[in-house]
DNA sequence: CGATATCTTGAGGGCGATCAAACGAAGTGG
DNA sequence: CCACTTCGTTTGATCGCCCTCAAGATATCG
């Protein structure tokens, strides 16, 4: 892969934003979205660069414009857990630690809204309908983190990839109903790094889905399901 | 175990609180602690008691002033998986979802600080200093879970016994830098839901660490050990 | 002192990890 | 255009950690 700087872009018009309504800023009125618009830029990666290291410090907030990203912790002997998947309108940063507990990498080409870490920081004490937002967003994170938590202490490996897949196909059917085909935003490796599951597993619990039925390939990215519900009931939903 | 109801208990003044500095209620002004006081009342449960049901309607928010509560999610099939592990002074409540996801279940004997959910979100409103401080609990519990999946999706046995270890001494040595025993408050279940293992695999390892002369034993809760720094070595702490 | 949890220890098996190799797609250079 | 590399994926063979099932030991309490 060639190596290219990430590049700054213009500043669209927060009016336009696709995520406006749903990012960090959702319940700002118009005049704190101008403050707002004051401290912000734009930054893009492309799939496989790294945004932050492991203890950088970070001296911005973000906020998911276009793609994924990934939070990724590591053991010192080089054992890795992700412990985020962020996609658009998702936060990323950390109000109050700017030392950066995990490792954040463009998992497909990415572009962040970005806030200077200062200036946000202020703008939280001074608008109560950022830091409301951000509490709400916190929360929803928690709640994931604890879904995600019951996934890797006590889910099978088939029920792990289930699970995973099931929650990929709705996050990706973007208010297309019908549709339940996806592209995987995730490499085999980024999907065992989600699942506490080394690569060959993942691999082999692909085409075990795949041959009992449940799912269909389209390229090693394409994916497909005749059968949500059947799929979601692999998965093993939490009572 | 006799069933005994929940007591309610008189009303001691925040200002005497021992968790007062900690708490949700940490930053709050006098003024601010007074309409607190207006909505709290203490209650108490045994060990072993459940606070909250599954899918309960969760008419409060709550701070643990005394004792231990475990956050347990469950599926289909029974397996159960612990998400949470409160201490004094930690929050219990989920504004904006009433609705429980997790059971909430008394450890060891347990003294709840509790706010009627209605008027303490209108005071999550109006009190800058209580959102906020919400805002940084909460933070720092996701901080928490991602470290927990780290542990329950790459860490081994031993260094998952050894992390819940060192994290309960880290916990229970307060202000007592020189004290490095500690009571368990998880009977060998918990521990086993805690770190996504069976109850036998958990006692098998206690007793190998026991024969490594890494910890010592007194009855099957008292614990200690000569050599913390090295336990923290056998917990793998992630780079 | 007996009744009942809770905890420990043992034997055996299975699931997922490890090690190894083949396969396919995309890009590079002769 | 075709060898050749590179990287991601798939598949196979084997191993070992942890689970399961079972029994015994210890603690707790009436």
């Amino acid at each position: 892969m060639s190596v290219r700087q990430p590049s700054l872009l213009a500043l669209p018009e927060c009016a336009n934003c696709p995520i406006r309504h749903r990012a960090v800023c959702a319940r700002c009125e118009d005049d704190e979205l101008k403050r707002l618009e004051e401290i912000k830029y734009y930054r893009s990666w492309q799939a496989g660069q790294t945004v932050v290291f492991v203890g950088d410090e970070m001296d911005f907030a973000a906020t998911i414009v276009k793609g994924c990203a990934t939070l990724t912790k590591y053991l010192e002997d080089g054992r890795t857990q992700m412990v985020g998947l962020m996609m658009p309108s998702d936060f990323i940063g950390r109000p109050g630690k700017p030392q950066a507990q995990f490792e954040v990498v463009a998992a497909t080409d990415l572009m962040l809204c970005m806030y200077r870490r200062t200036p946000f920081e202020k703008l939280m004490q001074e608008i109560p309908h950022l830091s409301q937002r951000m509490l709400e967003m916190s929360l929803d994170e928690l709640d994931a983190a604890r879904e995600w938590m019951v996934l890797l202490g006590r889910k099978t490996a088939r029920e792990k990839v289930a699970s995973l897949l099931t929650s990929l196909f709705r996050r990706a059917r973007l208010d297309a109903e019908t549709e339940i085909r996806a592209d995987l935003p995730l490499t085999r490796e980024a999907m065992a790094s989600y699942l506490g599951l080394t690569i060959e597993t993942v691999s082999r619990q692909i085409t075990g889905l795949r041959k009992d039925g449940l799912i269909t390939l389209n390229g090693s990215r394409g994916i497909a399901t005749p059968d949500f519900a059947a799929l979601c009931r692999v998965a093993e939903k939490a009572a």
